[in-house]
Formats: structure tokens, C-alpha cells, sequence
DNA sequence: GACGCAGATATGTACAGACAATTAAACGCG
DNA sequence: CGCGTTTAATTGTCTGTACATATCTGCGTC
């Protein structure tokens, strides 16, 4: 147990005076100099503790004007969406996958132009179909995915371990089961699924889009927000 | 246009070496007294850049072992979940409430104990239905919500105007419309609905558990990930 | 009263130095 | 060669100081 950094005891008395509502939205709180004071402390280590709940956006900093609590607009909060072959074996099931199909073809899809690796599997919880999944690569963005074996290894898990660093949009959605997606999640048609799409970028080039199909009673996505998120 | 600090310069020529694969995980990355010489500057400014770096994820740092460039585990996005009122504002279209049913009682269910005020309504976008509400509220924690005019302002709206921050955990899922869904939201019965599940608390103490359910068709959630969230 | 300018005030950023904490790597010893 | 010890490299944090920058406040002028 060493003790904690004096800018941080700092962040965190200040982040429970907020949180607590001691001091609710719009509340103007101490300027640098006065806490600087308070905490015996150089005004640098204040800044410190300030910056980082600005950053969090807990609240808002302007010269002169000083620092007010923010109003909270949005819950926004943090998805983790882990791979998936991670997320099953980190509940402890067994994680399988299984390669459909796989072609390389140019693509027709307007999102991502030139030629694409398609493939399409599923992945198994436990050996029980969890999710039908359809993916576009670009290789030219990524040529090495033309010698990996994604018959062994999913090709989000293979993805996640060979590209550095992505941006990505998510859309969620849900729909019924058609006859050739119910057969391949072994449920019945008809029967209600969740969709989440991803389509991912690295330095503004379109890597990959995956559209991943769940069904819905053996599926569902979790996300928690801590206004203490850093 | 004003320059912008060069703390911020360095964060960013590091990040887009990060982000554009020059600097592939599991990189050293030149040390705070290497940087300092390059850019001409102190070892507080370098510190600054890299420590944002690794608040954002990008890059882990260890004392004696240097700055390395973090391998990606999860797609941690950012779902921003404004309150549909303001969602649906910033659309363009036409926003209604409607509520259904509001009763204060003793509750029932584990999560939320005490007396809550129990409330049921619909979502309108452009007059069709778009989500189906059911809320339990602590009115122990927020009495004044009591006193609301719910009818005219939808709670979650009231509670974000009202409760200073929360924390929150969300839950998505889909699932086929019962017939009194389906009735409230004006499709048939068995189309898939998303369905999500909202828990937030204030400083460790419950404050409401809300189930929006969406008609599919009409609605999806949308969520952005940029690695520099800072 | 309206407008504009000057000064006060608060934060933004940076510098230079110092010491502490951690731990990888080199070293010494059996 | 294996193992414990020392060394040194590297980041973590803090102290003061300094100047820059934005903007609120109040005063003076017209």
C-alpha cells in the first residue's frame, strides 16, 4: 500500500464533493491559488488534479473565469467490445470457431473499395452457436490476412493481434431470424437477434466491416460508466 | 488560430506514429530525456504528452523499462447515450411523450429498494412510437421527482436536468414484442425489439433502473471509437 | 446610459531542478 | 551455471518561478 500521489488524493476529494452532490452543476469551486493554500501544496500539483477532472469531464475550465462543475449532458459510456473469442473464454466457456466460407473478391460494398478478403463462420460458447458472423478485409490494407489460417484462428482475433491501432463506429441493432441465420445459430426463424455492425479505419483507411449476429436469449452486451474514467 | 502548446504537438506526432503503424506494439519508444533533447523543451512538457498517451491507452509506461507501445486488447468504444428527447431534437424531428401509468410503491425488486415511483410510457419521433419505457425511481433519492411534472417531461429528461452525475451500467438485448409491446409500439407482435437496460447510481446509492424497449426498424444505437478519446 | 479601454484575476503552459520509486540489467559469488 | 545483490536507467511526482492569454470588472469619457 504506498500512498497515492498528493494530486491525486487531490482529483479524488474534489470528485466526491461533485459526485456526492456537495457541489452540484455550475457550482463555481476554488481557484488553483486558494486549494494551492488549502493543500500546502505548489500550484503545479493542483493543476494536476484540475486538468485531469477536465479531461473527464467532470468539469469546465476557463481563464479568468475559473472552474465550474459541468452539467452532465449524455450518459456516455464506455463499450468494451473484446474479442469475442476472448470475452467467451475470460467466462470460462469453451470458445470455438468455424470458417464458413472465405474468398478473395473485389468488393461491391461502397465502404470499403478494392479487393476484400469475405469470410463468414461462426463462433461457439461452450459448443453452442453464440454469434454468425459476415467480414469484409481489405487487403490492401492488410495483406498478411492472405496467409493466416482463419480456419484455426477467427479473423477478428487475428485482426486484433496483427493491426495496431484502429478507429471504429458501431451500429446496434436487432432483427428477426432469416431461415439461413436461424439454421446457422441452430434456433428457430423468426426468433429475435442482436446485430452489431463494426466497421473499422486505421489512419483513415477502411480495414475491415463485420456485421455479427447473436441470438438474442444466449447474448447480451454489458457496457458500465464511472464518471471516474480517465 | 492560436499555435497550439507543444506539450500537445508532441503528443500528437507520437500518436500518429502509433496510429499509422510506424511504431508497432510492443515498441520502445525514445525516453523523456531523449525526447526533451530532440524537441528542445523540459522533461515536465514530454511527461505530459506521454502521460495523456497513456491515460488514453496508447502506450504503457514502466519505470526503468521505458514507454512501449500497448498491444490493442478490446475495442473500447465510446456509446454516447443522450437522453432521447435531445436525441431525437438533434435529428430533426418531432419529439412527444407520452405517459402511460405512474405510481409511487414499495418495491419489489432487489436492485432498487425502498419506495420508488414506478413510471410507464412511450417515446414519440415525427408522432410514431419509437420506445417503450418502464423506470422505477428511489424516491429516497430523489424526492423532489415527486413534485415533477411527468406527463409534460419525460423522468429521464427530469432526472438529467436534476441529479448532478451518475455512474451507470447498461445492458443491451433483443427480443421478440409481446402483444402489449406490440401494441404500444404500434407494430406486430413477435417483430424483434432492442431492448435496453439502463442501472445508474449516484455515490454508490441507486437512483433508477430504466428498460427502453425500441421497435428495430426504427431505431439503432450508434457508437464511435477514436483511440485519441483522450 | 452606452461604449471603450485599462487593470486585475484566473487559468494555460513551460522551465529547471530535485528526490523518490521501481526494476531491468549487470555483476559477483558459490 | 544458477542465484542473490548491487547498480543504474527510467519514470513519478513535486517545488517554485515565470510569462502568456483570456476575460471579467470597473472606471472614465462622450
Amino acid at each position: 500500500m504506498t500512498a497515492p500521489a498528493l494530486s491525486e488524493r487531490i482529483r479524488r476529494e474534489i470528485e466526491a464533493k461533485i459526485l456526492s452532490g456537495g457541489w452540484p452543476p455550475g457550482t463555481k469551486i476554488p481557484g488553483e491559488v486558494a486549494l494551492m493554500a488549502q493543500y500546502g501544496c505548489a500550484r503545479m500539483t493542483v493543476n494536476k488534479a484540475l486538468s485531469a477532472l477536465a479531461g473527464a469531464g467532470l468539469v469546465t475550465r476557463k481563464r479568468r473565469a475559473g472552474t465550474i462543475v459541468a452539467h452532465p449532458r449524455a450518459q456516455s459510456m464506455v463499450l468494451e467490445i473484446t474479442d469475442l473469442a476472448g470475452e467467451i473464454a475470460a467466462r470460462g466457456q469453451v470458445y470455438e470457431w468455424r470458417l464458413l466460407r472465405h474468398a478473395e473478391r473485389r468488393s461491391d460494398h461502397p465502404e470499403m473499395p478494392g479487393t476484400v478478403l469475405e469470410t463468414e463462420g461462426v463462433h461457439y460458447a461452450d459448443h453452442a452457436p453464440l454469434a454468425f458472423e459476415q467480414r469484409l478485409i481489405s487487403t490492401a490494407q492488410v495483406p498478411e490476412i492472405l496467409a493466416a489460417d482463419l480456419a484455426q484462428t477467427a479473423p477478428g482475433t487475428w485482426l486484433l493481434a496483427h493491426v495496431p491501432w484502429t478507429e471504429a463506429e458501431n451500429r446496434i441493432t436487432a432483427a428477426a431470424a432469416s431461415p439461413a441465420l436461424a439454421h446457422a445459430l441452430e434456433i428457430a426463424p423468426g426468433d429475435p437477434c442482436l446485430i452489431v455492425t463494426r466497421r473499422t479505419w486505421r489512419a483513415a483507411a477502411p480495414v475491415t466491416l463485420v456485421t455479427q449476429h447473436f441470438a438474442a436469449t444466449r447474448h447480451e452486451l454489458v457496457a458500465r460508466f464511472g464518471a471516474t474514467n480517465r
